[in-house]
DNA sequence: ATTAGATTCTAACCTTGTTTAGAAAATGAA
DNA sequence: TTCATTTTCTAAACAAGGTTAGAATCTAAT
């Protein structure tokens, strides 16, 4: 072994990423049971027995795949709500947690498409073994509308329940049709969607 | 054959919605690539090979799905949009828009979600026949929008593009989450829809 | 009850998919 | 180069899926 493996990744480590990568890519494509393993194991010029050496399984692929969707997007969320000042308003904290959310789901579109589209249609035991870390997630948005709820920012009348799932389905929609090449600027796109969640889209006074 | 066949279903057509429906239904729940006819065939107590007296394959019953999809959402927001009159504003409108699409995707669950779910994960014989139908639906929306922008309904600094589609992510997400058993009334729910994305969540003046 | 037509079943075909075990090849330190 | 270790391939086992042809069954009008 070399005396500079420390610091950089073994080649066992790049190996698996990429499978990985590619992994992610097709899940996100054709869904997890349209994805064959020699499907993947051609993207990586490999055999499909080859991936073995790597994962124990398919659903195994699938359940990193999952995993590191998650841990993406909440701590790409974390990160954006740290920027924040200790006074910041609940407006401010929505909008951190919203371009958080989306930077990660359009940076690492591979990873939460896979996630997003395949949500619901995963095998039992592959399901359940990412449940806990999505309800984690949940927890964390359910408390930002709480805390909103006591501050009074939100108006009285919005079913915060709803609101949650509107504003996640609109973000994760996102990652089926963005297109990195022809859209502009993902935090462009993140404070518009913002924006609209805020405000609305009514002109001011107008409500009939 | 009986008199009485003119006004009511032959067992032919009977059968027919059946599969159609126990399709649609398994479709939704996992996806069409991990739905086998075996599991649609047990569904409406028949053999996996039965089904070809109803479906030429495997393709063609997801087609047919998809465009029973499509219609009935069209149709119902079509119906909503003619409720309106002459006058109405676009406000009422895009409600009535909402409306009749969260109606539509509520009350056909199956149907629906089975067409949104297996969006672009679809062989591509599949995906390209309702491509059309798709293509027609969301040029409604798109004449609608532009329509609301003569009429300086819209604020101008929202992306007509991103609205509608945040406008759909949240509606066709709402499959995902939605309980019969457990939600309020479908109105309701649409109406709270409606009434996020048209003023947004925020209490009045509060701006930053 | 008979019989033609409609509907479903049975049994196979062929392909494809996941997985495994052992052989083969590649790697890199001594 | 040598050799132990890591990595990949080959080949097969085994299950499951879509599809088809023909037999069997059911249905309803005569």
């Amino acid at each position: 072994m070399s005396a500079n493996m420390q610091s950089m990744q073994t080649k066992r480590e790049k190996t698996h990423r990429m499978v990985l990568d590619a992994a992610a890519k097709l899940f996100s494509e054709q869904g997890y049971h349209g994805t064959s393993l020699k499907t993947i194991a051609e993207a990586v010029n490999m055999q499909a027995g080859s991936l073995y050496y790597h994962f124990s399984s398919k659903d195994q692929l699938m359940q990193d795949v999952l995993n590191k969707s998650i841990y993406i997007i909440y701590s790409t969320v974390k990160t954006e709500m740290n920027k924040l000042d200790e006074a910041a308003s609940f407006s401010d904290k929505l909008k951190a947690a919203i371009r958080g959310h989306m930077i990660a789901i359009l940076t690492y579109a591979d990873y939460t498409s896979a996630s997003i589209r395949n949500y619901g249609q995963l095998p039992d035991a592959v399901h359940y073994a990412s449940q806990p870390a999505r309800d984690e997630y949940e927890q964390f948005w359910r408390a930002l509308f709480e805390q909103a709820e006591i501050a009074g920012a939100i108006r009285a009348d919005v079913d915060k329940h709803l609101l949650r799932l509107s504003i996640f389905g609109s973000m994760n929609w996102s990652s089926v049709w963005f297109n990195a090449q022809q859209n502009t600027s993902v935090e462009a796109l993140a404070a518009a969607q913002a924006d609209i969640f805020l405000h609305g889209c009514l002109k001011q006074g107008q409500n009939t």
